[in-house]
DNA sequence: GTGGTCTAGACCACG
DNA sequence: GTGGTCTAGACCACC
């Protein structure tokens, strides 16, 4: 089961910050086809964000072939996301985890960890 | 120098992206006190946005207290931001840059990086 | 210039009316790459719809890389859509005007025209 | 022997796609006075609705006076639809039948097709 | 009770 | 002035 948690004022829209949860959760195994996403209501009641919001949310994956609205049943995941291989998501999870602690131990805040990922991914944008 | 990347279509405001690029150059340390930012018209000639959408995004920092405007010299940076210790910052790098290649060559795409660090960040999101 | 007819009661939801009536202009050369649709202000002052309605229908087109929303400009046409045969198109256009006005002399309305070319179209409907 | 085929997706509700496919078999002749419409639980064997779905379209079509059920016998046509000359009909549409085969020679596809017959039953649509 | 459609209207981002 | 986002709430179609 997953939940959705929306951060207001991070500047990136309530509906794509939810599509967005879905690909992850679809990319981590959370999510596999078959499953079912939470029902529209229930997500307003865990998010506080607005129906329609969610709607918005589900339909953008409806309309990318992640899933699928039947009626009066609910939403399904249709299709899969990403890497198949579990085991060394697993691995590279705990790597990351340590590495993690020792940034923090380090002194480095959140923003600072995805600024040097962000470089770490596209190293062309450091210059001098 | 920096140069910024506005990806349009990802759903965060130009004017955030670019704000967002300049607090990241302070943390890294790309930007230190008494730099000048890229003037307005540079901007707009490497990123295609609007010019205002770059005042916006100066004035963001401005009101901040991160940046300080000059009339007709540019814009200078007025304050650091993250960690000081770039020794460690460098180290860590080091051991991130080394982590992904390891995680791209188990198949992993960016956004299952993204989907790592998120949940590494926020263990709770997990749930059965 | 398009201009949208939307009609109520039809069954169909007004923003599906919209978007395939974009879809037919393309196909039938009404509208061509580059073109401007109609701003979402004047659809809604002809068609009488919400906004938001107009909006979901060019958002659809959006994702169906028909058209491509440019903040403070407009909607354009990005891609073409159908046979490229405008001569032959005003050809069978003019048999088929012709083919009608026959119907209509025989007593056929709408309907029966309609019902004809559905069965036409595909004729394992028909059964007995 | 009617058979009903249910386009989901197509945006127009299902029951209405039923009642529809009804009136334009009483169009055409295939259903006349006194015929029995399929059961319920056949439509649902052949189009996969719900069984409230198409008692729906069945009480719209009697709410119409075309229909009428029988308790325990069925739903019976009560009334025709449409022009009485079958002769002319079949004429119409062999020429029908033969402008589409030449339409798609000439690579038009069933969207074409229907953007043309819209165009030509309502030609004040077109527009400079 | 499920998702889907539409309306009305406020506010934001961008040119 | 352009499109985009979100809210609130009514109503519909379907299971």
């Amino acid at each position: 089961m997953v939940e959705f948690r929306v951060d207001r004022g991070s500047g990136l829209p309530a509906y794509l910050q939810i599509a967005q949860q879905v690909r992850e959760a679809l990319r981590l195994g959370w999510l596999a086809p078959g499953d079912r996403l939470p029902a529209v209501r229930e997500v307003v009641a865990t998010s506080g964000v607005n129906p329609n919001t969610v709607l918005k949310a589900y339909r953008e994956l409806e309309f990318a072939g992640l899933v699928e609205a039947r009626q009066g049943a609910g939403t399904f995941v249709k299709a899969g996301l990403g890497t198949g291989d579990r085991e060394a998501l697993g691995q590279l999870y705990e790597e990351l985890a340590g590495w993690l602690s020792r940034a923090r131990q380090a002194g480095l805040e959140d923003e600072d960890v995805y600024a040097l990922l962000r470089t770490a991914l596209d190293p062309d944008r450091e210059r001098e």
